[in-house]
DNA sequence: TATGAATGAGGCTTCATTCAT
DNA sequence: AATGAATGAAGCCTCATTCAT
């Protein structure tokens, strides 16, 4: 392993730690804003879990507010615009993308690490505006777009009843937001017992919940026959 | 008369003053910690809002950490006193007296100021063990006693199912506690141009769903008031 | 003596009452400076050892310097004072004068609460200058004139050798003052485990010490470098 | 060699500058401990004594009290154990040892600013318990050691009388720390204009004395027949 | 590039003193 | 004369950020 340094002037591994650097501080930060919060996390506290001393994070981002957005950038932007990507280029049925699209949400966001960030916006989005501003046009709109789009096509397509998009779309993500952010608060508080519950069912089961509801009357039904679990893929 | 009144009681608006002194630090106190969180709001604006120099909120509350457990008691720990009182002497059908709580919770909780403790906490938890330690035993557990009780009252009178009522507790009021939070962070950001909705019936429906729920299995119905989901298996 | 304050207008124990205050409240100050020192000691808990209000405090001193001033005349300015009375009109061998004063002092002052001022001012003159000055010229200066008295007196009567009398006094009074202070600092912290001394045993082994020093080198010797105090009486 | 040295050896002045920092700030802060005593020093001051900014004093001290810890570590601590180092390996008559005991710890602390420390211990010794604990640990029980062990030593070898040590130690450094508080208080109070006594000598005349009173009662005398210190008990 | 020593504004808390009652 | 609520200046300590090496 390691090959010795290559020859050349190639520096190899420490290039590759070099080019790492960001990433390692990013991941640092994010698990600690998610911890302790944003005010509440040192920057030597977030240089020190990379490995690297103070000075070296200053190096790569030019003060903690704009790490912060570099965190959001990287954990949460890109997989929503990965989502917007799939969803442009989906085929099938408007109910199989959407029930695609929330899953991804729920699995590369609210089932994450990175899900706590939603936690630290919500605590504190009023004392940073610059930073809650940047969330809201970096991730929730976004996201709204992202799902609103695959309702319109729905809709469109005469495969959902015409509801009203932009009140709909708070609902189809509001128990994957409770549930990321219960998991990174009480749920994480060592003196809060409370039982575990069992997240990915309750999320499979708010999905047929809700995609159940936006099917259209014919045949009268409105959620799925079984209650779910049952055919979840 | 006579006996010129010895100067304990009734100073005048001095006196006046001196009552009603700790309620207003306790409303100042919560106003801003809702709004800023606990750890970012500074004592010294505590006072002001009340409208008093710094030195003397230190008169009536000895550290910021004990004002905010004040606060705790005063606006969470009492209004579900008072629920517990209520349900002990309750006599009705047990889905009523679930539905009466759920909504007292919301109407002096949920959707007052007061709710936004439930952020804060959510917050800074992890930061302030103490405080949270407190916030369990003063609200977390006398909440789930109270909606435990009924849910067991219900359960022991046949009126419902056997359900494992730890676990059903929870989701009695994750609704309203979403509700709660999203309201008083995003929801109160002006950055954040959202879809007002309707809270109000937005819960009504929740309680109805989760009662519904909780209908013993006769007959194939959920106790909804409108019909509709009624045909849900 | 002391005759009973006058009728008529008298209120008894009221007015009793009222002229105890200044004295309850220089204990009380006394005791207080005394364990915890002047800066450290808060006017308040004066007030409230002595069982008055804060308020009240001020009514009879304007500052906390004032009250410690105020402390140091009534405790050790009127010892003093009395002592010089005393030495004034004595008429027994100048020997006996510098034992019963130095005995005087001891027990009215070093064996007292009121010895523990001498701590306080040690440790603090160099803080509050205008005590400090106020101690010299109040306590410092009076004792030595008090002491210089007896020394030049014993030495213009062919009682004592004639020594250079600034420089002796300080020896007269400094194991008094060592152990005056040890007593109400290091003696008096619980955590210090040092074996109690019979502190009048060594008041007196030292005062027949300096004593023995100051007498006519008839026959015996006078503490010189080497040989000795041999003869001391 | 080949390798870059590795910026940990000797980083020129800056570096210099880093290993002399805990060195000056114990200086000013032991100077200004001494002139004002512990709590009446602010920290900023003897950030600024130490030509540094405040912040710098907490990047090598946590806490004021753990600063003056290190004071007393380095300045008190240090000399004791190498005058117990020196006595384990004396060899001549027990006197010699004493006096040569006696003379360093004047020398060493007494007649230093470092001596001034005492001053604050006894000042503050009730204020500070952790402080006096820590002080009576690395101070008072080491000196107490180190002179009891001087005298079993003399006793042993049959140079003293049979004195009991416990009592005897305090003797042995009573006039050292009388002079040394003494020298920071009243002694340097710009407005107390007292004689200037002759230290040093006054110091050798008590170790005389003292040694005096260990000899053993053969022929000479060096003591006292009457009053005590033969005797003492 | 990387380091970590240095800074200084800022927040919590204390307390002597004032003053309306 | 007595009270005690109110004030605000200070003091300890933290931490984001800078910069010489």
């Amino acid at each position: 392993m390691s090959a010795p340094i290559p020859h050349t002037l190639s520096d190899g591994p420490r290039r590759r730690r070099k080019e790492a650097r960001p990433h390692e501080l990013l991941d640092a930060a994010m698990s600690l804003f998610v911890e302790k919060g944003f005010a509440a996390t040192r920057s030597e506290e977030v240089a020190a879990r990379a490995g690297v001393s103070k000075g070296t994070l200053y190096l790569y981002f030019p003060s903690k507010e704009d790490l912060f957005k570099a965190v959001i950038r990287t954990h949460l932007t890109a997989p929503i615009a990965e989502g917007q990507a799939r969803a442009d280029q989906f085929e099938g049925p408007s109910a199989e993308l959407l029930r695609s699209l929330i899953l991804m949400i729920w699995h590369h966001v609210g089932n994450t690490t990175a899900g706590g960030i939603c936690k630290v916006i919500m605590a504190e989005a009023r004392n940073f505006p610059e930073i809650a501003q940047f969330y809201v046009s970096e991730v929730i709109e976004p996201t709204h777009r992202l799902l609103a789009g695959a309702l319109k096509r729905g809709i469109e397509r005469g495969e959902f009843r015409a509801i009203p998009v932009d009140h709909a779309v708070p609902a189809l993500i509001a128990p994957a937001l409770l549930l990321t952010m219960h998991k990174h608060s009480v749920g994480a508080c060592p003196v809060c017992h409370e039982l575990p519950e069992d997240d990915d069912a309750a999320i499979l089961t708010h999905i047929d919940l809700v995609l159940g509801g936006l099917q259209l009357p014919t045949g009268g039904r409105l959620s799925t026959d079984k209650p779910g679990h049952g055919t979840v893929p």
